[in-house]
Formats: C-alpha cells, sequence, structure tokens
DNA sequence: CCTCATCTGTGACTAAAGTCACTGACCATA
DNA sequence: TATGGTCAGTGACTTTAGTCACAGATGAGG
C-alpha cells in the first residue's frame, strides 16, 4: 500500500486536501519494537503520527527511574510533540516504540500551520490534546489513589487495549521499570495473579489473556 | 479600572481586535475564596480566564479523596475547560477559589472559533496547553517521585508561587486533603519542619516564611 | 552436556505511610 | 465562665512497599 493510501486509511477524518500535502512533505519511518524515537531532552526533528503499531510514552526522573505515561496508538499523535514543535522545545519525555510500528513523520513547522488552514485538522489536534489530557489524569489516579496489585492489573489492561496483546514480552524486571517499583514486588504480585488464575508467567514473558478477557 | 482596561493589562499579548471582542462578549465574576466554579461531572458553562487571584484545580477520585493538580494564576486559562468546551463534555475535575478572586467568564462557543480568527489567540491556547501539560507532569513527579515530606515541601513552595503568599490560612486536615494523604501524617511532618524552623503552626494556619525565602 | 549469564522465588528485614484511640488545647458563644 | 465543637499532638500498631541476600531455575553458546 503506498503512502496516501496508508495515509487515508488511517486518517480518514482528515480533509482530501490535507491528506495530498500530508503525504506530500511528510516521510515513512519504520521502527523496530524497542527502538527509541525521542529521548528526554532531545529536540523534536519531526512530528510523528502513528500509522500502525503503538509506542510508549514514558517520563522520566532526575535518578534514573521511569513511569509508564500512556501509549499512542494508530492513527494518534502526541499532543505534546506539537507544543515542542511550536516552541522548539526541548522534550521532557521519551517515546519507545512498544511493538514493530510505522511513524508517519512530519516536518515540525507544519502542524502548526495547518491549525489555521485545514478545520479537520484543528479538530484533530484539539480532540488529541484532550485525550493525551484524560490519560495523564489517569495515571495520576492510578498513582495517587491505587495500590501496586490494582496498578499492575491496569498496566497490562491498557496495554492490552493498546496493543491487542494479550502477552507481556519481557521480564519482570521491565514491568517493575515502568511501574516505578522493584523487580521481586512485581514477582509477588505476579505470583498471586498466577495464584488467582489471571495470569500465566512464563521466562520472560507474562500471559495475562485470562485478566483482560474474563 | 473598566473591564476593557483590565484585560489589555492582564493580557497584553492579545490583538487589540480580540481583546475588544473579548470585552463585548465576556462578564465578570468575583469569586470569594473558597468559592467552587467547577465541579466533577459539571458541564462547563463559560471558559474562564483569570484576571485576578488564583484557582486550585483538583482531581477527584470516585471514593472522595481528592488531589491538588495546579494553580491557575492571572492571566491564565484552564486548558481543559477549552476541550471540554469544544466537546461540550462534562468536566473530570474540580476547581476552586484559591483566595478571593476575578474571573473573565467567556462563552463556550468563542474560544475555538477565535483559535482561527485571532493568531495571539492561537499562540496563547497553545502556550497554555504546553504549560498545563508541564504542570501535569511535574505533579506525576511528584507523587511518583518523591516522599511527602519533599512533597509537603513542595506543595507550599507552590502555593507561594502562584499566590505570593506565605501563610496557608487552613488546618492540618485541608493540607491533608490536598495531598491525598491523613491529618496526622501531615501534622507531624509539620512539627518536623517546625523543629528545623521552616514553618511556624498555629491553629488553623501554617506560616511557610522561612521556608519559601531561605 | 557444561558453563555462565540472566531471570525468578523467597525469607527476613527496613522504611514509609496510614490507622486507631485517645488526650489536651483552643475558642466561640451561651 | 462553663461547655461543646473543632483542631492538634502523640504512642502504638498495621499495612504497603522497598531492600537485601541468597538459592534455584532456565536457556544459549561453546
Amino acid at each position: 500500500m503506498d503512502k496516501l493510501d496508508l495515509i487515508r486509511k488511517v486518517f480518514p477524518f482528515l480533509e482530501k486536501e490535507l491528506i495530498a500535502e500530508l503525504s506530500d512533505v511528510s516521510g515513512l519511518l519504520n521502527l523496530k519494537s524497542g527502538q527509541s524515537i525521542l529521548e528526554d531532552g532531545d529536540y523534536i526533528k519531526s512530528f510523528p503520527m502513528v500509522i500502525s503499531g503503538s509506542l510508549r510514552v514514558l517520563r522520566l526522573s532526575e535518578d534514573g527511574s521511569e513511569l509508564l505515561l500512556y501509549y499512542l496508538d494508530q492513527g494518534e499523535i502526541c499532543a505534546m510533540a506539537l507544543t515542542c514543535c511550536m516552541g522548539l522545545q526541548k522534550s521532557n519525555i521519551r517515546m519507545i516504540a512498544e511493538e514493530d510500528s510505522v511513524l508517519l513523520s512530519v516536518p515540525v513547522d507544519k502542524p502548526e500551520k495547518w491549525l489555521s488552514e485545514y478545520r479537520s485538522w484543528k479538530e484533530f489536534m484539539m480532540y488529541s490534546y484532550k485525550k493525551r489530557f484524560d490519560e495523564l489524569l489517569e495515571t495520576i489516579d492510578s498513582i495517587a489513589f491505587t495500590k501496586l496489585d490494582e496498578r499492575l492489573i491496569r498496566f497490562f489492561e491498557e496495554r492490552y487495549r493498546s496493543t491487542g496483546k494479550t502477552e507481556f514480552p519481557g521480564t519482570h524486571q521491565d514491568i517493575a521499570l515502568q511501574l516505578n517499583t522493584s523487580r521481586e514486588v512485581i514477582s509477588r504480585l505476579l505470583r498471586n495473579l498466577e495464584k488467582r488464575r489471571l495470569v500465566v508467567t512464563e521466562r520472560n514473558s507474562v500471559d495475562y489473556s485470562a485478566l483482560v478477557k474474563k
């Protein structure tokens, strides 16, 4: 499928002319799972729009710990990236491909320009802002109001919502990192979930299909 | 001072024509300290712009606990309110006057319209979005990466930055509520701060001038 | 099939925060 | 000035999470 068709399929709500221009000025970017697109402190090089796959957006603390904020899925954009583009500011977050993904890479000067030119773009931007705000608020809910066991369950549910996957291919340490806690704690919580038949753990993977399908 | 002058003074970066229109279509709203303008679940009735004073923006959990997100000060707007306006969505936050305040109350249909009409408005909106995002991220940093004693100190510092006040006029319970913890814990932390000569506590108030001025 | 690095399980301990129960201080007002 | 309601102080305890030390499991590569 060529670029134009891809864009039309993933962003059908954008105006014809905008889709044409988008296809004209932007490039496709293939990412392997785990590959980083944006590190804390980087300047944004281009504005990313997710064609397929999903990205993990993380916050870093000074001492090296990190925290999962949310996922960006097919057809979504990073609102924060936009504000960074406009001010040409440094990023304060980190983005990693959660799975093999394809991005549309838009020159940084376009998104702001399109805001006044294309009604559909403006609406898309506003919708995206709202969605990111809501996700940040949910993240806040999660860390402020719930205990770790509940957060771990939400972590799997959220991952399922974004990627559709029912297996986490990684170690307990990887999960601990994203939830900003320690490996042993995750191991113990997973053991409990396993006793309750909600997950099946193996070396380097956790199958949580029972959890998300119940 | 009349409305037009107030607007000109507080939002000097807006275009002349916009300031005139703003003055035309909006009303002034006087709030007493502690008065609520927006409750969780409410529909936005009008879009608030802070002329003077400051507002406290809070997140609520299902079981009634709450958490301070950030303050809105003179010359600021609530980015979330905007997204709510456009979609006519229910609010998921709560706003309370932190001190006696004056708001400019703008009809909900205007902000989106102005986005394409006034360059200065669009820039102001984008700047505001970025600022709110950053503040949410700081809130996340605070609850995810720091301990309560540090959070309490930040609470006072933040309050000083927003209101310029060096005294908190309320009970330990009030502070505990905003930080989503319990009264006893705050009492103990305050006692420690007092030992370190950083605050002076009295019934119904905490003077933290030593803390913010050191 | 041996070896080594990585991953996981676990008990024991520590630290941080939250809860409970109670005391006493303060203050408005009757 | 007596009284009741609100607020703050405090010890003892529980819960939750994080840390430490080590044992055992697993699996890839020689």
